[in-house]
DNA sequence: TTGTAAGCGTTATCAT
DNA sequence: ATGATAACGCTTACAA
């Protein structure tokens, strides 16, 4: 069972070697006549490209760029330091990440990283997309430098990246709205949404998931925008439930949920506590998790899209298919089902909301 | 930035590149002196095996089994769809699959097929584990072969495997348990409980987690053994169900699944239908949650197990480390979050129970 | 116990 | 537009 080589294709099509390997690898220069016999010769013997050799010819040693935004969101200040706790053991792999971090909500910041990639020549670029037009275009760029680009947590409508690694958050929203139906039984309830803001596509998916879901048989009390602040979200959240005393149930489909637990922290003993469900573990949501002061967790699993990122961008770099998966399943975590702490933490770990 | 190579290293040491390499790839016939000079070069230079380098040399060509329980288990007929249909994508790889079916609870059948491995000399097994000491005794007896050996689903205590893929089934029916008692609000609830036999490790754990965390605030019904058939589940849930009125859920932690959604599908129009929490998705049980008949299914993602287990594989006969992962998070699917349905189906698939 | 050297299937360079 | 060939870093057979 003798897999064919490259020299196989070459004597099958009656060319030299050097000309096969010019159809293979496009490398342009070639007759049309000897092309298309050396592509018939290709089919003919089932020819795949043996990845292990030519990275051995190249000496290959992945460079790969993470673009993330910084500021101070929780999320992906975790997500950055798996990133950079993977880089040790990714160097023995021949990988080495620069982890690029680009103000939120600034597309144009997130541009000038793109376009100075696109000159340095890395071997793929994963970035955290963003609706912009500025953006597509210079994912465009990367593309035609011939540069793998992969989308993660936010995809760019538009865009023809390669591939986006994250969930849907129409659907969390509409998990969201099911779970909290199901701690409803059958009576009725009023739900207050809570977003970064509601011009936020990720979180205005999730509300509106939540609503489809719920509209029919329960209140949905107007959305309070939290700009991920958490004193901003604990006052608004503090001052809808003051005013209104029906509220059965929060959806928080954002960040700032610390200003949320401390709500409902101090919750008076007379006043039931409305079921509560929020997006993303966090120190600060697990320990609430712990004592009771929320139900549910829902988190995109960071560590998993980190390595369906390396993973993905490895593959596209040895221009391997990538393989088709179903789209990341969001882990709900309860009390019960919580992951163990990570052993150690990374230096910079900081709390923040 | 050089990596260094191997020569590099016999270099360093003095050495020839024979001795570096019989070092390095454990072949004996060193002389302490010159293998610990070896050593002392390796971590100087901070030396790593071109793994690329190796394989193509060694015209790697992976041969990995896979040894599976068949009956007339759905999610196990699951599993095995989807390692063949796996097959093809990995074929360019350089990876093949022997996909072994063996008599599942018949540990005698499991570790014939284990035997033959140990002779075959395969690059790597994965096998559902049961508890049983001559399957301890087989995976021994494969690890002393070299052969890695992951277990899938069900480990096996006591035996050094190299690595488990599955879901710790304590955890996922503490889940089930904190998932019901927030159906149930405030009010106390009854629950029964199914499984296949109580003997069957897995089952029993789910069932305990669960009645931890019930038992304080809920009445827990006697355990149904349905022996994973859906007719004898139908018999004994139709019976239950009549004979105890107070019934408000219902947590299945075995197969035969299909009985016990025939019965809620019959249930009186007067009856309100219990919550319903059930393992692994299926045909039917996807059905049964899309027509509202339960309310949640317990997955473990067997696509994700499958892919976790061939790379794990595939990075053990590299002799790469595995990467660190936290265990396998099981999904947690409604109504809402439903995954698209694969577009294609094997030729033998088949829907039992 | 130690050393030498011919592959492995590519990439990339140079020559024609 | 085509062809020949020297690396790449390892495994393995063989020689000393």
């Amino acid at each position: 069972m003798k897999v064919p080589t490259l020299s196989d294709v070459a004597r099958h099509a009656g060319v030299s070697y050097a000309t096969a390997d010019r159809v293979v690898n496009a490398r342009g220069r070639v007759a049309e006549k000897s092309a298309s016999r050396v592509r018939a010769a290709i089919d003919e013997l089932g020819y795949v490209r043996n990845v292990d050799a030519a990275n051995l010819a190249q000496r290959r040693f992945y460079r790969f760029a993470i673009v993330l935004p910084v500021g101070s969101n929780a999320f992906f200040t975790r997500m950055r330091n798996l990133f950079l706790a993977a880089m040790e053991q990714l160097q023995a792999e021949r990988v080495a990440l620069e982890v690029i971090e680009v103000k939120a909500f600034h597309p144009s910041s997130l541009r000038a990283a793109l376009d100075r990639l696109a000159n340095d020549k890395v071997d793929g670029v994963a970035l955290v997309g963003s609706e912009d037009a500025t953006v597509v275009e210079a994912i465009e760029k990367l593309r035609k430098a011939k540069i793998p680009v992969m989308t993660l947590v936010s995809d760019v409508p538009g865009a023809d990246r390669n591939a986006y690694v994250g969930i849907d958050n129409k659907v969390a929203g509409r998990t969201a709205g099911r779970l909290i139906a199901l701690a409803h039984s059958s009576s009725r309830g009023r739900v207050v949404p809570i977003v970064g803001a509601l011009s936020a596509r990720d979180h205005a998916d999730r509300i509106s998931g939540m609503s489809e879901v719920l509209e029919s048989q329960h209140d949905i009390a107007p959305v309070i925008e939290g700009y991920d602040q958490h004193d901003l979200v604990e006052a608004r959240v503090a001052q809808v439930l003051e005013d209104d005393r029906d509220v059965t149930a929060i959806y928080s489909a954002g960040a700032g949920n610390a200003g949320l637990i401390r709500v409902l922290e101090r919750l008076p003993e007379c006043r039931r506590r409305p079921v509560a469900i929020l997006h993303e573990l966090a120190p600060h949501s697990r320990r609430a998790l712990e004592n009771g002061l929320i139900d549910i967790v829902i988190d995109q699993r960071p560590e998993d899209e980190m390595m369906r990122v390396v993973e993905g961008l490895r593959r596209l770099a040895d221009r391997r298919a990538l393989p088709v998966t179903d789209p990341i399943v969001p882990a709900i975590f309860v009390r019960e089902n919580l992951p163990p702490l990570p052993l150690a933490r990374t230096e910079r770990e900081r709390e923040d909301t």
